[in-house]
DNA sequence: CATGAATGAGCCTTCATTCAT
DNA sequence: TATGAATGAAGGCTCATTCAT
C-alpha cells in the first residue's frame, strides 16, 4: 500500500501543479495565451499527461476556478455557522472575502475568464455544476444572513430593497472591487489597502441600512478577532 | 470637396459597422470567436479594408472599447456641471450609467474581455491612451463630487474612507453589478430590476455615510427628472 | 478580363494538381497516410491554401472520387444513346469501363476508401450527393438496357433474377475485379490482362443468359470498334 | 497440468475475445476509430496485456482478417474433396461461401481494410503468409475445380478465357458483391436478397460457359442439401 | 483604394508504444 | 505476468496578417 499510495500522492501532486502553472498563465496573460504545449513544456511532463489530468483546455480551466471556489464556499459556511448575532455573521462572510483573497490573490481574474467566454458551456457537466453549485451556495449564505437579520429585527430593508438584492449589491461591489483591483486607473486613484476601502464601504452601507448593531453600537474589531481566531485560525496562519 | 466629403463620410460609416459588426460577435461569442475573416465577410467588404481601418485584431477591439467609453465619459462629463448640491451631481452620474448602459448594454462584457486578456497591452499607444483616458476622467468626476461635497460641508467620511475609497467601492459596485448581471447564479436570486437594485444600494450607501441632503430630506425623484430633461433628453428620446 | 481569367485558370490548375497528389497518396499508401500537412509540402503551398479549396480532408477525399466519377458517369451517358441493339449498347457500358479504368487506373482504390471508411459521412452535403448521384446514373443505366432488352424481347430472364439483380452482379463483378486487381494472389494467378479476362467473363454470363444477339451471332468486334471511333474517340486518342 | 492449461485456455479465450471487440471496432467505425485504449477499456484488461497478444496495431488488423480467413480456407478445403462432379464441388464452394458470410457478415469489410490500407505491409512477416496462404488456397481451390471439369471433359473454355481467368472473375463477383452489399445506390435498387441474387447469376454464368451438367439438366438443389448435411451440418447447425 | 489569395505559426487533441512497478 | 502512467510525434484545422493585382 505503501508503493501504491506513493504513486497517487505524485499525481494528486502533479494535478495541483498543472493547477498551479494554468492558474499562472491565465492571469497573467489571458486565457489566449494558456495553451495546452507550453504548460506541458512547464511542468516539465508531456501534453498526453496534462491530457490524463484534465480531458480539454476548458475542462482544465474550469477546473482551476473549480478548485478555489469550493474553498470558498467552504469558508463562508464555517462563518455562516459563527453563534452570533446577524451582522456578526456578516462580518464573519467579509473576513473569509477578505483571507480567501489574501490566499487566492489571482481567483478574481480566473473568474472572470471562465464567466466571459464560452468556457463554462464547454466544460463538463459535472465541472460546471460543481462551480455553480459553489456560487449558490455563497449567494444563499449570504441572502440567509440578511433574512435572519430582518427576522430578529436587527434590519429593516426600504420597500424597495428585497435582500436579494442587497445581496446582489455585495456581492456586486466585491466582484467588482477585486476584479478592478489591479487595473491601471485604479491603481493610479492611489488607495492603499483596497480590501479594506471595499470592507469600510461595506460597513458604512450596513449603517447606512440601519444594520443592528451599528458601527457605532459594537466592538466589531473584537467580533473579528474572535472569529479569526475561533473560525479561520489555520487560513490565518498559512498567512503569515 | 463634396465628393471629398462624401468619401470621407462612406469611410465613418463603414469605421462604425465594422465595430457593430465586431461588437455583437465578440459579446456574443467571445473574443476566440471574433475573427477578422467573418468580420470581413459580414460586412462585406474584404479583409483587406477591415485591415485599413484597425491596423490588428487587437487594435479593433480597443476601438470598440473605446468608442462606448468615451461616450460614457461625456455623458459623466455633462452630469458633473449640472448645477446643483454635490450629491445631486452625483445622482446625475449614476443616471448617466444606468443610461449608458441602457444604450449600450453590451459594453460592459466587451470592457472585461479588453480588461482580462493581454489586449490592451497589444493596442495601439494611441487607443489605450484614449482609453485610459476615458477611465481617469469619469472616477476623476466621480472623485471630485466627493471632495466638493466634502469641501462643501455636505458629507463628512470616516478617518478610514478616503474619497478615492470610497470612489473606488462605488466604481466596483457598478462594474461589478453589471459584469454579473446575466451570470447563472444571480439569476436564479430573482431580481426584478438589477440596474434599479443598484441604485437603490448606492443612495443607501451614501445615506449611510450621511452624505447631504439624505434621502429622507431631498426630493431626488425631481432631480432626476429635472437632470433627464435638462441634461439626457437626447439619450432619453433615443431609448424610447 | 485577360488579368482576372489567368488568376482563375491558375486556381483551378492547382485545384487538379492538389487532387492529383492527393490520389496519389491515396493511393499508395491508403487513407492513413494522406495528410495535409503533407499535401501542402509537395504541392509547395501551404497547407491554408489546401484548405481555401476543400474544406476538410473528407472532402479532399470525396472530391477525389467524386472527379473521377463525373467522368464515368458521363461515359456510361455517352455509350447509353448509341443507336442500336441493347445488347450493343451494353457492350459500349463494357468498353466505356475499360477505357475509364485504363485513364484513372487508381479509381477504385480511391473508391473502395471512400466506401469504407465513414468519410462520406464527414463529407459536404453537396459532394456526397455528386458521388451517389453519379452511381446512381451508372446504375440505372445498365439498369435501363437490361429493361429495354426484355422489352424488345432480346433477354428473358429467369424466374428469380430481375433486372436489378442481374444488375448488381455486373456490378460487383466490375468493382470487385478492378478493386482485386493489383492484389498479391491474383497476381499470382499470372493473369495477361485482367480487364479483358473480365470483358469475356461478362460476355459469357450474357451469352448464358440467351442475351440476344449472342456472341456467336454478331460481330461485337465490329460493333466495339465503331463505338470506339463514334462515341469515345477522345478518350482512345487520349491513350495513345 | 491442469493448472497450465487453465492457463493457456484462458489466455486463448482472451486472445479470441480481444479479436471480437477489435474486429467489431474495425467494422463499426473503420480502421481510424479502432484503438489500442479502446480495445483495452472494452475487454477491461490492461493495454499492456493487449500487447502480449498482438505485437502492433497493424499485427491485431491482420489477425483479424486472418482467423476468419482460415475458416474460410477450411470450409473451401472440405467442400473441394466432396465426392462428386466437378461442377457440384463447385457448387460447393458457392455455398460455402453463402455460409461463411452468414456466419462472419463483416468479414468483407475488414478483408478491404486490410487490402487498402498499407496494414498488411506493416504487419509481421508470419501474419502476412498465413493471410497470403488463405487467398491462394481457396483460389488453387476453386482453379483446380475448372480444370478437373476441363480435364474431365464437362467444361471447354473459349480460347481467350484461362481458366485462372475465370477463377479471377467468380472471384471478382463474390468480392465486389459482398464489398458493395450495403452500399447506399445498391440498396435503392431493391434487391431483396443480394447473396442468392449473386449466387444465381454465377450459375447462369456457368451455365453460358457450358459448364456440365446444366442447371437443366441437374437437380442442384439436391446436391446443395446434401453438401449442407454431410459437409457443412456443423456450420449450418449454428446459424440456427 | 479595394481585394482576397497565400501564408505558416500555432492550437488542441489523439494514440501507438514503452517500461517501471 | 499485468498494469497503466508517460511519452511525443503527428494530425487536422484556424486565423491574423501581408501583398500583388
Amino acid at each position: 500500500m505503501g508503493t501504491l499510495s506513493r504513486k497517487q500522492r505524485e499525481i494528486k501532486e502533479r494535478e495541483a501543479l498543472i493547477l498551479d502553472v494554468a492558474t499562472r498563465m491565465l492571469v497573467e496573460n489571458g486565457y489566449l495565451e494558456l495553451s495546452m504545449d507550453r504548460i506541458a513544456e512547464q511542468i516539465e511532463y508531456s501534453k498526453g499527461t496534462v491530457y490524463q489530468h484534465f480531458s480539454s483546455k476548458e475542462d482544465l480551466v474550469s477546473a482551476i476556478v473549480a478548485r478555489t471556489m469550493e474553498t470558498r464556499a467552504d469558508m463562508f459556511s464555517r462563518a455562516a455557522v459563527y453563534p452570533g448575532r446577524a451582522r456578526e455573521r456578516m462580518l464573519g462572510i467579509g473576513l473569509a472575502s477578505r483571507l480567501f483573497i489574501q490566499l487566492y490573490p489571482y481567483h478574481f481574474k480566473a473568474e472572470q475568464v471562465v464567466r466571459i467566454d464560452s468556457i463554462m458551456g464547454k466544460a463538463g457537466e459535472n465541472r460546471r455544476r460543481r462551480i455553480e453549485g459553489c456560487e449558490r451556495r455563497c449567494i444563499q449564505i449570504v441572502c440567509g444572513i440578511i433574512r435572519d437579520a430582518i427576522e430578529q429585527g436587527d434590519l429593516t430593508l426600504p420597500d424597495e430593497l428585497t435582500p436579494e438584492a442587497l445581496t446582489f449589491s455585495l456581492w456586486s461591489m466585491h466582484f467588482g472591487g477585486y476584479a478592478l483591483m489591479d487595473s491601471d486607473p485604479l491603481q493610479e486613484l492611489g488607495i492603499d489597502d483596497p480590501p479594506y476601502a471595499l470592507y469600510r464601504s461595506i460597513m458604512a452601507l450596513l449603517d447606512g441600512l440601519g444594520f443592528a448593531p451599528l458601527t457605532s453600537a459594537w466592538d466589531y474589531e473584537a467580533t473579528q478577532e474572535k472569529i479569526r481566531r475561533e473560525v479561520f485560525a489555520s487560513e490565518c496562519s498559512r498567512l503569515n
